[in-house]
DNA sequence: AGAATTATTATGTGCATACATAAAATCAGC
DNA sequence: GCTGATTTTATGTATGCACATAATAATTCT
């Protein structure tokens, strides 16, 4: 039973997942430790290893210290989501990519968005509002606040042009963040500009980026109907 | 300039993304090569690479050989949505979790099902939906195909008990999938099910999972207005 | 000059070894 | 029996070395 011999990591991961998909490991087992796996195979244990944690990464695998390695019994799924910058979005698939500034204007921003971003809530914010345009044809509204307190150079930011996400990402380091999928209907202001009608679902995402301690901004964005955000799983 | 020395990767990562977040390295900059940072952080090059190439894992590095590592410039934002199984989502957040099997048939799918799925028009599926409850009050609305071809067990499969979902995690192996997010409204069917109105906007996600060339099982899942998916950036 | 060839270089990987660490399993003491 | 200390063990990681590979840079040839 000494099969062809599996020298790279990529060749074990390869193996180890085919013994889960054709069940010779079924979920909730537990599976042959490092040192097992690597003299059966053929290679080092630190192969083994980084193949093994590389499956154990993507969810397949429960590994733990001392315990073992069992094949995950609840395989939560994970699905890596890229949430690249508009333009490349749009461009990715071949199509134009237009960017309009609709509104610009340093406000006091509703409670909602003062308490998400913890400020006080008499903080005035640069509140953007603008248009991606796929082809000439709505693609994305943007409503988004900036804290200029936490991103000096915004106000003078060439915002007509650039869009405030690529701008923020050249210029203001952040450290973490939180997104939000939802959906919700189209308001008589915003059917027009999206070009569907007064009530057509749209899908919306919520970004709230942090600089440590402080909010960096927040942005909503609304996609009109047939909008799909799609990947692999 | 001897820093206190960085022995571990976890070490070493932190501080080279401190140093992408001071802007000592910019967007754009190519950051000094592994040899180089390791006699600085006074670790192994291998150390250095383990640490590098999970932050390029993260979208904020670009690796290339002999080229070198830069910062992105435009950091895909690469977020990582757990898609648990609906029983760990409700439980998980301290709810109270139900499932109720609404229907369950075999029959011929609309061309959509079996199109996406790569399948005759006249093959017949089994058809599921179900009711996924949260203290007793609906969470979402599951809408299933399952080709009995590719997974033979299912016909009888307790499904009253367990959701499909569980159940086809636990026997029915799969290679790959796919998922689409997006946003609808509820039709007069199905409203009264989400306990909301016709024209309610309902998030939807779709998945298609397949086992190698043959398609499993196909799912779209309508959840109520103010359902939000949430992940970490 | 331009094309084809060769050298150089940074990352990618494999391996053997050593030690660290978490957690299960066992044992000691009451 | 139960509790707490101790041993065992599987994974986690660091290291130095070697070689593979991709892609750029330099060189040679025509």
């Amino acid at each position: 039973m000494t099969g062809p011999v599996l020298r790279d990591w990529q060749s074990v991961r390869a193996e180890v997942l085919r013994r889960i998909h054709v069940r010779d490991w079924k979920p909730g087992d537990l599976i042959p430790n490092e040192a097992d796996l690597a003299s059966e195979f053929g290679c080092a244990r630190s192969t083994v290893n980084r193949a093994l944690r590389d499956i154990a990464q993507s969810g397949l695998l429960d590994r733990r210290r001392k315990a073992g390695t069992r094949v995950a019994s609840n395989p939560v799924a994970r699905a890596t989501l890229s949430i690249p910058v508009m333009r490349e979005e749009i461009e990715g698939v071949g199509r134009k990519y237009g960017y309009q500034l609709l509104s610009r204007s340093t406000e006091i921003p509703p409670v909602a968005e003062s308490a998400a971003m913890q400020l006080t809530p008499d903080d005035a914010l640069l509140h953007i509002r603008a248009l991606h345009l796929a082809d000439d044809r709505p693609f994305a509204l943007e409503n988004r606040w900036i804290d200029p307190g936490v991103v000096p150079g915004v106000t003078d930011a060439p915002l007509e042009n650039i869009s405030a996400n690529e701008w923020l990402l050249q210029n203001a380091p952040y450290t973490h963040g939180e997104i939000a999928f939802s959906a919700t209907v189209a308001q008589a202001s915003d059917a027009p500009l999206l070009g569907c009608d007064t009530g057509a679902p749209l899908f919306v995402t919520e970004r709230l980026t942090w600089d440590g301690t402080r909010a960096v901004t927040r942005v909503r964005i609304l996609f009109p109907p047939g909008y799909q955000m799609r990947t692999a799983l």
